[in-house]
Order: C-alpha cells, then structure tokens, then sequence
DNA sequence: GTGATTGTTCAATTTAAATTGAACTAAGTG
DNA sequence: CACTTAGTTCAATTTAAATTGAACAATCAC
C-alpha cells in the first residue's frame, strides 16, 4: 500500500483564490476561518475528500478538521459520500444554497431568536410587577416593539427560505 | 456648575437585562460588545445620552464609546438628538427596525457581497484561461453556481428590507 | 489477543479582535 | 490669549476565539 495514488499536496493558485472566497463568506457568517477553508475545498474538488485529506491539502491540525467538518455537518453544509470503499469517511459539500441557508437560519439564527424571545417574557414581567408609572409605560413601549421585531424575523425566515428554493 | 442634577449612575437590573438582550444581538450579526451595550442603553432610556453619560454608566472607555456611537451613526442605528442645549451631543436610537436592518444591510452586507462578485470574476477569467478539459468545465460549473447564489441574494436583500418596511 | 488506522476530545497555545488610556485636535469661554 | 470641556485617534494591552497537538476511544486486520 505504498504510493497507491499521486497523492496532491498544497494548493493551486485557482484552488487557494476558491477557499479565499468562502473565508471571507464564512467571516461574514460568525463562523471560523477554517470552516471556510474546508467547505471551500470540498465545493472546489470533484471527488469527496477524506479528513486526511483535508489536513493535508489546508494544513490544518487533524482536531481542527475534525471539529470543522463536525459543525459542516450539523449545518448540513456537508454530507458523507456513499461511495468510499475502506472503513475511511469521504466527504462531499452540498452545493444547494438552500440547504445551506435552511441549516444556518436552523441551526444558528432560530436558537438565538428562541432565547431572545426567553429573556423578552423575563423582562414584559419585571415591567408588570413596576409601579403603573410613566417609566413603566415607557419601558412596556419599548419591550413591545422587542416583541415585534421577533414576530416579524419569526415570518420572515420561512419567506427566505421558500424565495432560495427557487 | 456643582451637582447640578441627580447624575445616575450603574445601571438597574433591568437595564442590564435590556442591554444584555442586545448584546446578544449585536453579536449575532458580528458586532462588538461594546455596539450592544451602547445601543441597549440608549433603547431604554427616555432622554437622549451624551458620550459621557455612557461612559459613566457602562464603565466603558471614551475611547469606545466614541468608537462604538461612530459606528452605530454609519449604520444609522443612532442620531443625534436636537435638544440638547450646550456644546455637547446627545444622542438616541432609531427604534424603526427597517432603518436598522437597512442600514445593516448597506454598511456590512452589500460591500462584502460586492467584493465577492469581484473574486468571482477574477476566478471566472482564470477558468477561461484553461485548457478545455473536464476539470475546466466542473470549475466552470461550479463558479456559474456561485454567480446565481450572489444575484439571489441581490434580488432578496431589497424584499427583505421591503418586507419589514411594513 | 496485538498492532495499525481513523477519528474525537479537550487543555494548552496561538491568533485575532476589542478595549483601554494617554496624547491629541477642535471648539468654547472669559 | 490661556484655560476648560468635548471628542477622536491609535499604539499598547486585555480579552475572547480559534487552532493545535497529544492523549484517548473505536474499529478493523491479522
């Protein structure tokens, strides 16, 4: 099992200028460089690519790999290819915008917003037990409209959704 | 000009609670802390703030919450208040989630969507410039994926913004 | 079973980002 | 003008986040 295949190590220039763009799209989403790196390898390769693999071609560490494609998972950014003979895991990037969205806003924006939503009802109650003066109405005011911009994402996510689905 | 007035200072359990929310917030969509602070404290106060009071009652630095107030002026999160009498500035919050998410979207989105249909092209010119193989013509594939990603967006960003205008 | 291969976890380290604080400009006051 | 007050800038520091790498499971091969 020695030099079975022409193994490719680093990156050329198309390929590198590739994960370049999906860094900088990851940044704009919160998430980690290296996230970026490995979707941007996957979406730039034509075969599926082993955790390996990605260690080798990125040079990143195996944990940083490891927990990159974790997150790709759950994200549903990236999906286990069927094909892989060994007991080794190859992995293949979902190219469908909108299952990449649907995974962000599910996995990423709907808990944030479900917390909110938690810290929003703390805060209406702590107003209803204040004295019935002019800062309580004020406060009730404000927390009101908190409770609209909520409803409002809550409407609007799905919309998204259904727009990138064609 | 000594104790004029009954200057506040810390901030209530709830007006920690408010500012906390938006902390949350703020980071949701990469911003600093310290945005979050600024804006929350200015959403559930009645009267506008100067720059000192902020720093009095977040215990932040000038130097942030000059830094944070200029930043949420370019996003057209806060303004400045008419009202306030002498030299100093006071200010406070647009509370219109359109003009927020507008601004968001002009100040962050739109430049990195701009700068990534730039790459775009450079990778396009590179795919061009290539034999005419079957690899060239998966690259092809996938950056022609990448250019109706972008212009879904383009076509989304002002339903989003309309959306949300009423 | 032992030894090799694949992948995960997490404490330690590195890297990147935010914050401070002192020096500075600008504008107001007497 | 000199003196105070308001606000900005930016190098140095602090803080938070990402990455590493070594130890640890899990799975297969023999």
């Amino acid at each position: 099992m020695l030099g079975e295949t022409t193994e490719e190590i680093g990156l050329s220039e198309f390929e590198a200028l590739v994960i370049d763009f999906f860094c900088d799209g990851v940044r704009i989403l919160g998430l980690p460089k290296s996230i970026g790196e490995i979707y941007g390898l996957l979406y730039v390769s034509q075969e599926a690519l082993s955790l390996d693999d990605l260690v080798r071609r990125l040079g990143i560490s195996k944990g940083s790999a490891s927990q990159g494609l974790k997150t790709l998972r759950e994200l549903g950014a990236v999906r286990e290819s069927e094909v892989g003979e060994g007991r080794r895991s190859y992995y293949e990037p979902d190219v469908e915008l909108k299952q990449l969205v649907g995974g962000f806003i599910k996995e990423q924006v709907r808990p944030h917003l479900a917390s909110g939503e938690g810290k929003l009802e703390n805060l209406k109650q702590m107003v209803a037990k204040m004295p019935g003066d002019a800062r309580a109405d004020f406060y009730a005011g404000r927390l009101a409209r908190l409770g609209r911009w909520s409803k409002r994402a809550k409407i609007l996510l799905p919309l998204v959704q259904k727009f990138l689905g064609r």
